[in-house]
This record gives structure tokens, sequence and C-alpha cells, in this order.
DNA sequence: CTGCATGCAAATAGTTTGCATGACG
DNA sequence: CGTCATGCAAACTATTTGCATGCAG
């Protein structure tokens, strides 16, 4: 992965190498806030502008995925750069990555059917987990 | 549509008329810039605060859809109030509601295996639309 | 060494909010 | 006529950019 940043001539600096460990490691979607505050852990001089052009070579890279969720804030994928199913808890804002394998079909179906090029998709599902639905029920607000 | 603003004790001005029949009459997915050039044009004095006053009146009611593509602003729809699946032109920008039964089905599984309780989702598709593909050909950048 | 990356701050875009004035019901 | 909506501007959040300094190659 740091491979292909070295052949298209980005430099690797400590930063770098940093965010691109955060979001290799991290299961889960991190917005660039909570990437941002991973990354002062070990180098608290860290700007945030360094953070948001990294994960801009990254995108071009096309190492990372970015994630619109209807939350104001960007998130990103390391460990999938490819376009994958969510399911998020309204709830908890828990993000899962479910497997959905028929969705290919349904994609080669839309195609046919309007005759676009399809390059990409975004399917993410809302709703509650069950832990909150436990929660819930448990009188918890 | 009105009848149900009124149900809610909102009351109707001429500035929500506006909104509400551009909204509802728009075919594609206006974002709150294209609406309120829209609404500008019988009432130029009306402001944007306005407008987003309104459409989050309009949100909460339940009577249009908020829609977040990865472009910085927010789309909504008013024709059709209920999660629905895009197919988004990347070349003209161009938004089409394509049908798609299948995707119930998609759901009910998810939520089996998951535990989840599913309560919304969203859908978009991104890719070249035929015109586009056309122009593409023709040697167009 | 030379240039690209960093880090700060200022700029920008989209959206929200506070408050005085005005209009719906 | 009281209350809620409007409209202006200021506040806010997420993101981008300009520029001087610093470090990777």
């Amino acid at each position: 992965m740091i491979q292909k940043l070295r052949e298209k001539e980005y430099r690797i600096t400590p930063q770098r190498l940093a965010i691109l460990r955060i979001l290799a490691e991290s299961a889960e979607h991190p917005d660039v806030e909570k990437i941002y505050a991973q990354v002062k852990k070990n180098f608290p001089t860290t700007s945030i502008a360094t953070v948001y052009k990294t994960i801009s070579v990254l995108k071009d890279v096309g190492e990372i995925l970015e994630i619109s969720f209807g939350d104001g804030s960007n998130h990103y994928d390391g460990n999938r750069p490819f376009p994958h199913p969510h399911l998020i808890c309204t709830r908890c804002r828990k993000i899962i990555d479910p497997d959905l394998e028929s969705l290919t079909y349904v994609t080669d179906e839309l195609s046919k059917d309007t005759g676009f090029q399809i390059t990409s998709h975004r399917l993410d599902f809302f709703g509650i987990c069950p832990e909150c639905q436990k929660n819930a029920e448990a009188g918890d607000k």
C-alpha cells in the first residue's frame, strides 16, 4: 500500500504513514476529525489541513473510499477501497459492512434497462442495531 | 399536501407555497441553491434562510426527502417522500429514478441476518448516461 | 540542494441561528 | 392583535487554499 505511493512519486512522510496506518487498521469508517485526533496522539503538531491533503492524495491514488452519510462530514474506508453496502445504527452511530451478493445482479439489470454505463454505487441501510433495541426496551433514552 | 401543513399548525405563507410548488413540480432533485433561485423569480426578497427553514419544516412533516449525494450540498425530493434508488450521471449530473423491486427482498434478508431493525436506506448508482456516452465517443471533452 | 509536504491562518461553501420587523389566522 | 414566519447578518462546521518554513529524496 505504501508501495503505491512511492510508485506515483509521492513522498513518504511520517504523517502520511500515520494517517495511512489509521485508515488501514480501523475496522470502522472514521471521519476526518477521528483520524485527526488519532494522528495527533503520535504527532501532536499535525494540522488538520495535512490530514485533508493526505486523504485527497489517497483518494486520487484509489487506496481509500470516500463515503458521505447524511451527517455533515465525510467518512473514509481504507480497507475496502471499492463500493460496498453499509448498515448504520442511527442510535449509536455504529457502522457495519454486511455481505450482499445479490447487488451485482441488480446493477446488471439496471444497466441493461437504462443504457447507463454504471461505474459505481452506494448502498446504505439505516436502522437500530440489536444492542440499541435492547437498550430501548430497557427504557434507556 | 398543503393540507398537511394546515393540520400541523403551520402557517401558509406565499414563500412556503412557492417552495412547496417547486418541490412538487420538479422531476429532478434540486438542491437548496436551485430552489432558492426559483423562488426568487416570484419573490425576489426571499432569503436563503427562509428556504432552509421551510425545507426543515417539510422534512419534519415528512413531505419531502433529503438526499445527500457526494457533492457538498443536499438535494430534495418532493414527489417521492420515501427512500428510492437514484441513478446519477457523473458527467451531466442528471438524476434518474429507476424502478427496482428486488430491493425490499434484499432489505428483509439483511434484517434477518443482522438483527437490525431497518428503518431506511439509500441506494445510489453512479455512471454515464447514454447521451453522455455518445458525446464522449464524439470526442467531446 | 530542490521541490514537494507541512502547518498555520485565512478563505470558502453549506447550513444554522438570533433577533427585530412584518404578516397569517 | 398575538404569534409565528421572514429576512438580514452573524455564527458555525466542514473543507480548501496561500504561503513561509522544513524535511524527503
